[in-house]
DNA sequence: GACTCAATACCTACTGGTTGGTATGTGTTA
DNA sequence: TAACACATACCAACCAGTAGGTATTGAGTC
């Protein structure tokens, strides 16, 4: 009566994803993944050796899930790269809906715990991080020279900084509960852009 | 041999803040508290009903600490309120040193992991945002009196929208391990300020 | 197509260490 | 002498991880 191969696995996975986007990485217990992955803790055990495996693989796994959900946003297939950027802005923030760990990020979550004790799940979220960050810069990298932009910053410079915007964006959802502040956030966010590339 | 009335309660807090910014708050053990704060558990539930009230104070100590930092930075002290704004986001920048746990916000951690678990301790830790960001907020105002700013933003959301790009900022410090995306990050957000200011 | 056999996938039951919290003190101060 | 400020010793619950089992699958053999 098993499932197909691997499901298991990946039932781990998106439990582990949900779990601590809820309650953060060191409240989320094994035991509580395996209740939510309605699997026991043989079957953790067989398929990770432990926590941190759980959590390094847990991060690719959150890569490959929101990659493919932003390879299928509409914005991604604009002809301008300006307005993939800004498009792209438009659609982190129309994601931002239902409760607070239905829209905030699994690996700045981690990370934020386990950066000073755990390198390699720290390293793994970096890695997280920084792939979305590049297919965001490739777009601003295409805006700036179609702009013929001369600016004393680098494409890599503001992908990041979006990054850093969101993940502040989140933290302040979390803090207040709520999710207009966030929001109101990613319109700065948008008017910076459209400043720094006189679409205003 | 006992110290100054209320004094080992500083310390119990000036514990937990060091230990919260380094593990994040689930990982922080009352024992690792007391240990750092050199006392035992007897006194640690004296003082403290408990984690969760150590928390609460611990944000309201945090407010003050840093509110003192402010305070005494010698960007409070120019004429133009503008300049006092990006006095302000300069002495952010200049803050950023040594490893990312001295430079890190406490109340920022901490809400990330217990927003979902924890009520009071995320309410004590949106206060301690929002009051901090009220102060910018008020600069930000006077500036925006002063140019005769018609924007479609208010203060307070500009003041909320630089710390959301401090503690974004701060996550990508802890995921890279660093110092530099971070500083980079908060020349964007002066950039963006002296942009709708119109100063650059 | 039936018959091994080994690897895979999953389970139950347990353990040793940790953790938040308690019970019950003693010394010190006003 | 009562309140306060600490300390020691303990416990029950919890948690990561282990031991050792059973069921399922699939490839090779005849």
């Amino acid at each position: 009566m098993s499932l197909p191969r691997h499901q298991s696995k990946t039932k781990f996975l998106d439990a582990a994803l949900a779990l601590v986007r809820m309650k953060g990485y060191a409240a989320t217990t094994i035991d509580d993944v395996c209740q939510r992955a309605e699997l026991t803790k043989g079957s953790f055990f067989h398929h990770f050796n432990g926590k941190e495996e759980l959590a390094v693989q847990a991060a690719a796994h959150w890569s490959a899930v929101t990659g493919g959900l932003f390879a299928l946003a509409p914005y991604v297939r604009l002809a301008d790269p300006l307005d993939r950027v800004l498009g792209y802005v438009d659609f982190r923030k129309a994601i931002i809906q239902g409760e607070v760990p239905e829209f905030t990020c699994f690996v700045g979550t981690m990370a934020q715990e386990i950066h000073q004790t755990n390198p390699a799940i720290r390293q793994a979220c970096d890695t997280s991080i920084r792939e979305h960050a590049a297919r965001v810069e490739a777009d601003i990298a295409l805006a700036m020279q179609q702009h013929d932009m001369k600016a004393d910053f680098t494409a890599k410079s503001l992908a990041l900084y979006t990054q850093a915007v969101l993940q502040g964006a989140f933290i302040l959802a979390k803090a207040e509960n709520g999710r207009e502040t966030a929001k109101e956030c990613i319109d700065h966010l948008r008017r910076y852009i459209e400043m720094l590339f006189r679409r205003r």
